[in-house]
DNA sequence: CCATAGATGTAGCGGCCACTACAATCAACG
DNA sequence: CGTTGATTGTAGTGGCCGCTACATCTATGG
């Protein structure tokens, strides 16, 4: 028979219930609710909270990745074209939510909350590092190069949840983006 | 003989806790405690958390902008020559709590809680309507220069906060920022 | 059949939260 | 003096939080 709730299950609840209403609602209560059992069950399965938050924030850089592997199959020269490789797969609306909580999880992290604080800085350099292979030339070079794109895009994004998509839309054709 | 608390020295002390603990900290107890008061008092001056939060982050806006105010004396071309008068100004280590505390709002107003949404979105169209000013030509094509500059910083003063000033430094350098 | 380990239910703990009721103080003013 | 309004103190409220104690059930292996 097995666990009629199984780990993966209350982790795939958990992602859905923090992209449906954030991180910061993400209790042991409500998404026991959600998932129509007993805190207690989840607990049993991730012990303390940041346990519960560090797997949802790896699950999140994951989907994150998988996102930016479709946008990122070919080389890229620089950094805009990098970012205009990347712009038209992360700026849909389907993907707006991942974003979404990775804003939130960044302001987390800039408050110096823990663990966010460590994840979001792996998840950033994760990225720099993964994205300075893309680029040809001294490995300095390549990093900036990668550093540069991060910023960019994000910048981007940000402007996207914020202003909204057409603002971003117009940012990204002014810098060459789009 | 007037009160023992003004409104403004609890405005003062709180923008002080926000800025060494972070919104998320920023209680009604944990606020009294550090002035040396009951949360009554705070109460009395801001009725609601929602009251206190948004004359928090108004004033923190407020000094943002008169960062921005020092960094844009002069006007600008376009988004990057924008970028890089803004930048020495911006990136300096005594207003990167400024800036951690904008990035922990952006992120509440990511989740979608209110009033950090309404406010959030508020002072990022004031930024632009504001920046659209220091651009010569056709009023679309000023709005979009401003918001290109501002996804440009954004993006730098996000990586700023996650990887650190010096990958932020080598990033602007690559984006002709530096 | 029994022992063991995994899984689940019930109940509750102490703590912090935003917010409130109510009374006391105090100054200004008619 | 009496009233009024602004301010402050005391003492809560109900609710949610993360987490725990403890009993129970169930499947499996010896």
């Amino acid at each position: 028979m097995g666990p009629k709730h199984t780990k993966e299950e209350i982790l795939a609840g958990a992602l859905e219930a923090a992209y449906a209403e954030g991180l910061s609602q993400l209790t042991f209560g409500r998404l026991a609710k959600r998932l129509g059992t007993s805190d207690r069950i989840i607990v049993y399965y991730f012990p303390t909270k940041d346990d519960l938050i560090s797997e949802v924030l790896v699950a999140v850089g994951g989907r994150l990745m998988e996102e930016l592997e479709d946008a990122f199959g070919e080389r890229a020269t620089d950094h805009v074209e990098l970012a205009a490789t990347a712009w038209p797969v992360l700026a849909r609306k389907d993907v707006d939510p991942v974003f979404a909580l990775y804003f939130e999880a960044i302001g987390l992290a800039a408050a110096g909350r823990e663990p966010y604080r460590a994840l979001v800085t792996q998840l950033i350099n994760g990225w720099v590092e993964w994205l300075t292979d893309f680029f040809d030339g001294p490995p300095e070079h390549c990093r900036s190069e990668a550093e540069a794109g991060i910023a960019l895009i994000d910048g981007l994004l940000l402007l996207r949840q914020l202003a909204g998509p057409e603002a971003a839309d117009r940012a990204a054709a002014r810098l060459n983006v789009l």
